[in-house]
Formats: structure tokens, C-alpha cells, sequence
DNA sequence: AGCCTGACTCGGA
DNA sequence: CTCCGAGCCAGGC
């Protein structure tokens, strides 16, 4: 699911959840650090519900993340918060 | 089975 | 709008 967010966009833990119809926003952010090594996933792309990076292990990768991010366009403000208005991923 | 923990969310203050 | 507390589900011990 989350492979489907197209670039410049980003989707809340909860859409997935929704979207993939798993059993709660926790399992999506459970899956996602549980990702395998070789994955083809954008996890970048996926953000907590208030648009901002919520890492609660591995710190430092709040920073790759946001320049992953950036990289393709996703402006955060001041507080390193993304416009959920502006970017959230709306599936269509 | 019970208990603790965690890339979360929601309602109330 | 922000901060807290409670609710959630799955996985490891």
C-alpha cells in the first residue's frame, strides 16, 4: 500500500491502515520498521497524523527522512511539520 | 495465558 | 492550536 503513495505526496499511519485495511495504525508503523532489508517501499512517504516524523528508535533517521522528503518536493515549516492540506496523499 | 512495549490516534482539557 | 491520558493490536518473553 504504501508503494502506492506517489511521489511528492505522503500519507498518515492511520490512512494506511485504513487504505490496507490492516488492524490499526500502530501495525502499519510496526510493519514499517519491521521492513526487510531489500525493500522497494517509499516508508519516507508515511507520517504520523499531525505531519510530522515520529521515529521513536533509530533516531537520525528523522533527518534522512525529512531529506528523502525534500527531495521530492515536500515542503515542511518551520516546526518540521508537512502542510497535511497540501500534501497529504488523497487515493484516487 | 499474562505482562510489557511500540514508525499511532482520538477525545477531552 | 497544544498537551495528556486512554484505547488499540500484534509480537516477544
Amino acid at each position: 500500500m504504501v508503494r502506492r503513495i506517489p511521489r511528492g505526496r505522503v500519507a498518515t499511519y492511520g490512512q494506511i491502515a485504513e487504505l490496507a485495511q490492516a488492524s490499526g495504525p500502530r501495525q502499519v508503523g510496526y510493519a514499517l520498521h519491521a521492513l526487510p532489508e531489500a525493500h522497494d517501499v517509499p516508508w519516507h512517504r508515511v507520517v504520523n497524523a499531525r505531519g510530522t516524523i515520529s521515529l521513536r528508535s533509530g533516531l537520525g533517521g528523522e533527518a534522512h527522512q525529512h531529506a528523502l522528503l525534500k527531495a521530492e518536493a515536500v515542503e515542511f515549516d518551520a516546526n518540521g511539520r508537512i502542510d497535511l492540506d497540501r500534501f497529504r496523499w488523497k487515493k484516487r
